[in-house]
DNA sequence: ACGAGACATCGACGCCTGTCAATATAGACG
DNA sequence: CGTCTATATTGACAGGCGTCGATGTCTCGT
């Protein structure tokens, strides 16, 4: 692609210069950062997030996210995959084993649309 | 009621003391926080809140809201009440008009969980 | 080549959600 | 009291979502 250098999807950029409180945001912009506000909207992928950004490596394994909840292994995959597709976290397929690594520019990008400074 | 010292709602709580990033968060924590988070995953809400907590003097009229939006006016009052029942907004009547107001506890919990520090 | 294990996809089911038109409520003003 | 205005509630509809069982697709051993 022409544009690889940056590495922010553009619901991470629009959310990046606007605090929710300091300006209204515009439709647009609303528009652009609610599919990822949704994609964590779910307790299991809240979890399944929290589970892979604060797991040791910083990646986790689906093997051992299956194991920590009681839900079937497709509906598992089908939450990660909803938070890939939303640009949470990045997928790495490493021989039988897919390895899941949090995304911070994204979870950054909320952030400061909430109106907070990283870290 | 007997706790009325305390502000913070559950949610608010379980959100307040650990990042989604530093240690993996209970299921408990995550079912309490994630209603918060759907509140806000909808463009329109999104929108809402930036409206209601941009305002001057921290609060705004429904009537006010009606207009910035192509949309119904019950179908505003439905998303003002879905920010108010997640406890993102305080209502206010006053007289014929009822004003909304941001409530910085709840957006600061979504923050912390995030990993931010307010403001 | 074959079988086994890890993960994804598919199809189906019940439930939840965003939207609207119609109606209700409640306060202000004659 | 009656009417106007601002907001909420209701009921209905289409579409989206979370979950599962069944099945497909890789990849590694043997």
């Amino acid at each position: 692609m022409s544009n690889s250098l940056v590495l922010l999807t553009p619901a991470e950029s629009a959310a990046c210069c606007s605090p929710l409180s300091a300006q209204p945001i515009t439709m647009d912009q609303a528009e652009q950062v609610a599919p990822l506000l949704k994609a964590l909207a779910d307790p299991v992928r809240l979890r399944l997030m929290s589970l892979v950004a604060s797991h040791q490596g910083g990646e986790a394994c689906v093997c051992d996210l299956n194991d920590a909840f009681d839900l079937s292994q497709p509906t598992i995959s089908h939450h990660m995959k909803v938070l890939h597709d939303a640009g949470l976290v990045d997928r790495d397929k490493r021989g039988v084993w897919v390895y899941y690594r949090a995304r911070p520019q994204a979870l950054a990008a909320i952030g400061a649309l909430i109106g907070c400074t990283p870290q």
